[in-house]
DNA sequence: GTCTATAGTCTGATAGAC
DNA sequence: GTCTATCAGACTATAGAC
């Protein structure tokens, strides 16, 4: 016997879970609550529904992103502007290899998305968070200098396309080599480093 | 009352439209049948099993974009490789822009090859031959001195990051300059129109 | 080729006891 | 809080008539 927060929190852990590897419609509540060891009708006392409970799990998952995503940029110089912005690329490619069921429950629900304007505005939300951030970073760079003032907000937003998608690659399982992807991506916006 | 060929078309045709547009889970037989205008049971007369129906898709998919994606590269001289280049990416960005359905029912496919691993060969060899397309245009583009031999490998991997996550963030109803995004990404890895 | 009818299974969800 | 028992509905798939 276990008290309410527990079964609680195992049941929020096990669907993230099970949602990830099979998906939400091949994830039953039979399957769930086999393995957090309750009958069906026990979730139900903590969830009205199992569309409530695929809610509260990307509402979890979006307040995970926006705390994440927060950049502090304005103690930035000349000297440590570029591999700041290498670290964030590095950290997440790292982050993606380790957590093997973030990115394939967010994928659901990118999906889930396209169908259903409730999520979308949402994954809307994070996306614009997500630009935005890096413009401010971006823009910081030309300010002290590092980063040409020409599209600025196009250089920004190709940074984004490519770490987003390493995310994605990597999820396939084809073996690139990010890191170096990454380098490119970043050298490519910055001054002074340049190709020719 | 239609031939057989008519009818069979129109199974697949209606399959790929309802798959796309409400997922495979959540797109019936029924519904498909409903649409052509024939029984459920009928469908089984061309297909043995929904799952069937799905990896017949699928494979028709991949031929789909295995002829798309076929580049003739050795025409390209300095004058011409740039807007080459560029309308790669303006294309791909208009077909986006226009089938809503393929880029929806290619991401339902991604996420099933993260689980069956027979959609995930598939999946794997698109993408290992459209990485291996770009690389050989990028090492053409080194050979008559357009693109910097520096990381070519690592340029041209970017150079798909990107346009394959223009697609998706479309998918996603996001406004961005895309094609400014695609110019960026073109003219980082081009030698001369550099920034700095 | 396409139908009607139906078998058999699983689903999300509820009622009511303890 | 968690259970057993049970619901109605939807699903894939098959049998057999025409």
């Amino acid at each position: 016997m276990r008290n309410k927060e527990a079964t609680y929190g195992l049941i929020v852990e096990t669907a993230y879970k099970l949602f990830a590897e099979n998906g939400f419609d091949k994830t039953s509540l039979a399957m769930i609550a086999k393995e957090v060891g309750i009958s069906k009708p026990a979730i139900y006392y903590y969830f009205d529904s199992k569309e409530k409970l695929i809610d509260f799990l990307f509402e979890e998952i979006c307040k995970e992103i926006i705390k994440q995503y927060t950049l502090t940029v304005d103690d930035l110089t000349v000297n440590n502007f570029e591999q700041f912005l290498l670290n964030i690329g590095f950290q997440m490619i790292e982050e993606q290899e380790r957590d093997v069921y973030f990115n394939k429950i967010f994928n659901e629900y990118i999906l889930l998305a396209t169908r259903k304007e409730k999520y979308m505005n949402q994954l809307n939300k994070i996306q614009r968070g997500y630009f935005e951030n890096f413009s401010r970073l971006m823009n910081h760079g030309v300010k002290i200098g590092v980063v040409n003032g020409e599209n600025v907000e196009s250089k920004s937003n190709m940074l984004v396309m490519v770490i987003d998608n390493i995310g994605n690659f990597i999820l396939t399982g084809l073996e690139l080599d990010y890191k170096g992807i990454w380098e490119e991506a970043v050298k490519s916006v910055l001054k002074g480093v340049r190709n020719g």
